[in-house]
Parts: C-alpha cells; sequence; structure tokens
RNA sequence: GGAGAGAUGGCAGAGCGGUCGAAUGCGGCGGUCUCGAAAACCGUUGUCCCGGGCAACCGGGACCGGGGGUUCGAAUCCCCCUCUCUCCGCCA
C-alpha cells in the first residue's frame, strides 16, 4: 500500500503516476486527504481528552494516599464522563481510520518513472533478446505430444487423480523436472542467495502483507476450516519472513531463494493458451527476494535481471526482455520485466519469469523496515522474480530439443539429470 | 487429543491495581582513561500515531503475545484466542 503521507503531501504526482496506468484516481485521491485530515483532527481531539483522564486519575491516586476521599469522589465523576466522551471518540476514529484504510488499499504502486504508458501487453517493451530461433526438423511436435511420446508427463493420470492442471511428471521427465530445480537452486547459492524450503500453506496475515488479501483471494486455493491458503508463489511465506521486522542497515540487501510448488486456481483466464505446460494449476518454482535499500533497490533489480538472464542463457534458449507498460504492471510493482522464451513447436514466446521491484509498496504492509547508518527507520524496498519458472522452460526444452533421435539435454544439467538425452 | 506451566524492551530476567515505558544484568552506541586496545568508570539506548519546529529536538497519545472486559486508574484482576515449553497418548 501507498504511504498516507506520500499521497498526503503529493496527492497531484500520485494522479499523474496513475495516470501512466489508465487510471484516473483523482477523486479517490481528494477523498482520501480529506479523511486524512478528519482522522487527524479525532485523533487530537482523542489525545488530548486521554491526556486530561490520565492527569485526573493520577490525582485521584495521589487524594486517595493523603486521605482526601471526598475530593477523590467528584474527580472520579468528573473522569467517569470524560470517560465517556473518550470512548465515543475511539469508535468514531476507529471507524474513519478503516474507512481511510479501504480507500488506500484501492491504489495501486506508482509506476517507476521507466515505465512506459500503455493498455496492455500490446504496448510492452522489449528491452533486450539473445539467442537464434531453432529451425526444427520436418514433423516436429508441440510439448503434450512430445511428453506423451517419450513417456515424461501425463496429463491425464494428473486429471484422473486431481484435476486439469495438475499433471504427473513420470520418469525421465521428473529427473528432468527435478534436476532443474537442482540447477536454479545451485546457481542462485553462487550467486549469494540463502536458500529456504519455506511453508506451503500460509495464514491471513501473510496473505495480506504480500498483497493476496484483500482483493485477490479468488486466485489462491483456500483452506478453509484452518483459515490458510496455499501459495500462488514462494514470494509469500519467504517475504513474510521479515514482516515486523526492523533489519540493520548491513544486512542488506538480503538474499534469498527459495523453491516451492505454487498453487494458482487461475479464476477466469483459463481459455485458449493453456494446452499441456502453459498453464497449470500446480508448478514448480524457485524465487529468488531481495530486500534493498531504497537507494539501492535498482542495483538490485539489474542483478536479479543479469542473474535470470544468465539461466536461460545457460540452458541455451532463446529468450527476450520486455519491460511491461503501465497497464500490464501488477498491482503491487513499480518496474517489472518479463522474461519469454521462445517456444518454437508452438512457435510461441512464452512467459517463464517476472522480475519486479515494489520498492516500500509491499513492506508498508508488512512493517518491513531496516535502520540507516543515520539511525533513522526507514522502509525497506522489496523485490522478488522467478528465476525460474519451471513447465514453460520444460515445454521450450523439449520443443526446442527434439529431433528425430530424440531429445537433448542443455550440458549444463546433464549432471543433475545423469544423461545428456531422451531416445 | 488429554494434563500442567508460561508469553514483559536486541537478549536474559524483575515487576504490592496508582509518577511503570517498565528494575537489574548482558549486548549496542557515545565519552573518560590509553600511543592504541582491553579492563574500569560515566552517560545513553524501543516502535507507531498526533501537534509544534528547517532541523537537533520538544509536548501529547498508544503499545508489556493478540482481542475483549472490570476499574477513576491495568504489565498487574477476569474472559476468549494464538503460540511456546513439560508430561501422557497417537503418529511420518
Amino acid at each position: 500500500m501507498l504511504q498516507i503521507s506520500y499521497i498526503r503531501e503529493n496527492p497531484q504526482d500520485v494522479i499523474r503516476r496513475l495516470a501512466v496506468k489508465n487510471l484516473d484516481v483523482k477523486g479517490i485521491v481528494n477523498q482520501i486527504v480529506e479523511m486524512d485530515q478528519q482522522r487527524r483532527t479525532l485523533q487530537k481531539q482523542h489525545d488530548e481528552l486521554q491526556a486530561e483522564i490520565n492527569r485526573i486519575s493520577k490525582e485521584i491516586g495521589i487524594l486517595f494516599k493523603s486521605g482526601q476521599k471526598a475530593e477523590a469522589t467528584t474527580l472520579k465523576e468528573r473522569s467517569s464522563e470524560l470517560k465517556a466522551d473518550s470512548r465515543s471518540l475511539a469508535d468514531t476514529l476507529a471507524a474513519s481510520e478503516e474507512e481511510l484504510n479501504k480507500l488506500i488499499l484501492q491504489l495501486p504502486n506508482l509506476p517507476h518513472h521507466s515505465v512506459p504508458a500503455g493498455k496492455n501487453a500490446a504496448q510492452n517493451e522489449i528491452v533486450a533478446g539473445e539467442g537464434d530461433l531453432p529451425v526444427l526438423e520436418e514433423g516436429a511436435l508441440p510439448h503434450w505430444e512430445l511428453a506423451q511420446k517419450y513417456d515424461l508427463i501425463s496429463f491425464e493420470l494428473g486429471s484422473k487423480v486431481t484435476g486439469a492442471g495438475f499433471p504427473f511428471y513420470k520418469g525421465k521427465g521428473a529427473r528432468l523436472e527435478r534436476a532443474l530445480i537442482s540447477f536454479f537452486l545451485d546457481e542462485a547459492a553462487r550467486a549469494g542467495y540463502e536458500e529456504f524450503l519455506p511453508p506451503l500453506l500460509v495464514n491471513e496475515d501473510s496473505a495480506f502483507g504480500t498483497g493476496q488479501l484483500p482483493d485477490k483471494d479468488g486466485q489462491m486455493y483456500a483452506v478453509n476450516t484452518d483459515n490458510l491458503f496455499l501459495i500462488p508463489t514462494a514470494e509469500v511465506p519467504v517475504t513474510n519472513l521479515y514482516r515486523d521486522v526492523i533489519l540493520t542497515h548491513d544486512r542488506l540487501p538480503v538474499r534469498n531463494v527459495a523453491y516451492s510448488s505454487c498453487f494458482r486456481r487461475e479464476a477466469g483466464s483459463w481459455g485458449k493458451d493453456v494446452r499441456g505446460l502453459n498453464r497449470l494449476h500446480q508448478f514448480n518454482k524457485v524465487e529468488i527476494v531481495q530486500i534493498a535499500h531504497p537507494d539501492k533497490s535498482y542495483e538490485s533489480l539489474s542483478e536479479m535481471r543479469d542473474h535470470v538472464a544468465s539461466l536461460v542463457r545457460k540452458l541455451e534458449l532463446p529468450f527476450r526482455i520486455v519491460r511491461l507498460c503501465g497497464g500490464d504492471l501488477s498491482f503491487t510493482s513499480a518496474l517489472t520485466y518479463d522474461f519469454e522464451v521462445y517456444s518454437a513447436a508452438q512457435d510461441k514466446w512464452l512467459e517463464v519469469s517476472s522480475v519486479s521491484n515494489f520498492e516500500t509498496f509491499q513492506s508498508c504492509r508488512l512493517k518491513l523496515r531496516f535502520r540507516d547508518t543515520d539511525g533513522k527507520v526507514r522502509l525497506a524496498h522489496t523485490l522478488n522474480g522467478s528465476a525460474l519458472a519451471l513447465p514453460r522452460i520444460m515445454a521450450a526444452l523439449l520443443e526446442n530439443n527434439q529431433s528425430h533421435q530424440g531429445i537433448r539435454i542443455p550440458g549444463v544439467l546433464v549432471p543433475y539429470t545423469g544423461f545428456n538425452s531422451i531416445p
């Protein structure tokens, strides 16, 4: 969430920058500024009343000690009256705060200055690209057919046992999946990330902290009896490690990595382009998270971008990096780079990573702060990125490396798979 | 699942219902001493909100796991919840 102090002091900036996301927030911003003023007035009144009550209470204590019972009783009555006023004021204040909060939560993050205006993915900006597009032999197959032909993945068994979007990986398919996870984790460790293996279920506070709640609960699987949610990404448990934490400045940037299964209901997005591994309800992902000093967070973002690029490069997959335009940027992000990998048989660019700087948007909710060199406590910046999401990488690997001899495994993975091709 | 104990500042650990935001120790920071360091000694040391000030800071409010309640007044009393520990049972 945006900081109220920022909205209060820079309402025009908020309006202008959210226009890059095609949002007209003039009305809501004005309302927020007004309600904030009202809230502060109420708070002031309440504090003053409370101060008076505190003063009287102390006095009563002194009077009792010196045996002046009559005076004490008079003051007691006075205090009781004030207490009633104070309670009703406190109720109004709480209501006012709640309403204000609801409004603030409706505002998405402000896009970074470099974010291009635009309505949708068509206006995204391709900022880099690498690798030659493979030329496939005659009769090349899409990955879902390769998966069947080489008995690597069974979508049918997944449907039988669970439902659509929950595949079984089998034999060399399972081994390749595991190899990719290990490879990604090892690469992250080499780059200085500390590994975590997080819980796959989180509580409400955590889901709120990273922004899944209050609005996006429809995208998560919920375990209602225990009020827990299956994580849509390891970002949720890992970032929430630092909820309500004040870090010392010398710990920044924090670099964490976590592998986890991810669970997404994908409500409303089920349609075309979802064949095979393109879109799943459960999938594996290795996620990198950084917590950075506000002055250094864009250095962190570049570092993460370079890390992800190196992974795709080592896997010998052609890729491009896209800077999301305002309209395509997520609610919480200030700047996002998407990585797309070319999947040859489908002739499609598949999104395999999304690297974002959230600046203080998450940390404001999380109360994730650090003590700066001057001793001041301030909000840290949070960043995360997929490094990488497995299914589409698997799809591109299978499709791009197929030949009549079978499927070739990229060299970097061979130590992990124990085989260099799937014949 | 059953029985009991507990949750206090960065950590450890006190705290008769009334000058308690909280003793004390450790740690941290600043200083004295020293060529320097250690030791010793002195001082300082939480977060959030509101108001004032360019700022250092000053004044007020809130916070002793979370939420309610009793009371003029709650860290202290009562209720609910969460978590931790010990014992028993069950279990990968």
